[in-house]
DNA sequence: TCACCTCTACGAATACAATCGTAATTCAAT
DNA sequence: ATTGAATTACGATTGTATTCGTAGAGGTGA
């Protein structure tokens, strides 16, 4: 199989994979909307960003309309487990379970969540013989 | 208490900061073969960023001997909690259990920490009345 | 002292991320 | 057909990250 390494999206870029991942195919006006909620930005900032990240391969676009349509090329979970595997490289030695340690300690998570995660790591467990 | 906010570490900072974090106050040369295991960089490139880093409030310099000697000015635990909620809110909508489960499936895990990590979530579901 | 090596200081080049303005294009409603 | 609004294409600007070259200062051994 001859996988295409696609690059690491940046921040801006990641904020507009998320409203796609969240919203499903949409256009320009929708995206900017969204992303206008957390903090304004020109309507041609998205364009163009939406631009270059079709270019880049992280997007695609369908232009049979006047307003193109655009959708992720990459799924939400390669893409989280790449910014994680970085993270893990630059700022944990590697470690995924010191990650891991650190961020529940950084945050709050619910107990549902936690349960969750308990029960993942014994399947783990138990599966390493 | 008057808590300075500290900018955030580039890529290149956090290595940095990795080798002091590792090895104790350290000469830019020291830094720089370490960082050269890598990735080959120029000596001067370590030296500019070690001095951008001093003005950023990252380092802290004793420039008493010729050779001057860094040291973090930030710990390592805050800084990975940082980098950490800044994920969590870039690529997981807030959510530090969905970055926990994506880095438990992203990474191999030895036995000893997910055991610990285990203990970790027991205890915080304990706490949790 | 002098030659040499190491180190710092500083400026500059390059690359890329992020933002926007303007012009050209398309569509729809008159 | 004509006009106005929305959209795309494209270039330009600004800011910051990254990298290195060169000059000068500091230290050392012959």
């Amino acid at each position: 199989m001859a996988r295409k390494q696609k690059p690491k999206p940046t921040d801006a870029e990641l904020a507009i994979l998320s409203v796609l991942w969240d919203r499903g195919p949409s256009t320009v006006r929708e995206v900017n909307e969204v992303l206008n909620e957390e903090k304004p930005t020109g309507y041609t900032t998205a364009l163009k960003f939406m631009q270059i990240m079709t270019e880049k391969g992280l997007l695609l676009r369908d232009d049979s309309s006047f307003a193109h349509v655009y959708r992720p090329a990459v799924s939400e979970a390669k893409t989280q487990k790449q910014v994680v595997n970085s993270l893990v490289d630059r700022a944990f030695a590697g470690s995924a379970g010191k990650l891991v340690m650190r961020a529940l300690s950084a945050k709050k998570i619910s107990g549902e969540e936690l349960t969750k995660i308990r029960e993942m790591i014994t399947a783990m467990e138990d599966k390493r013989k």
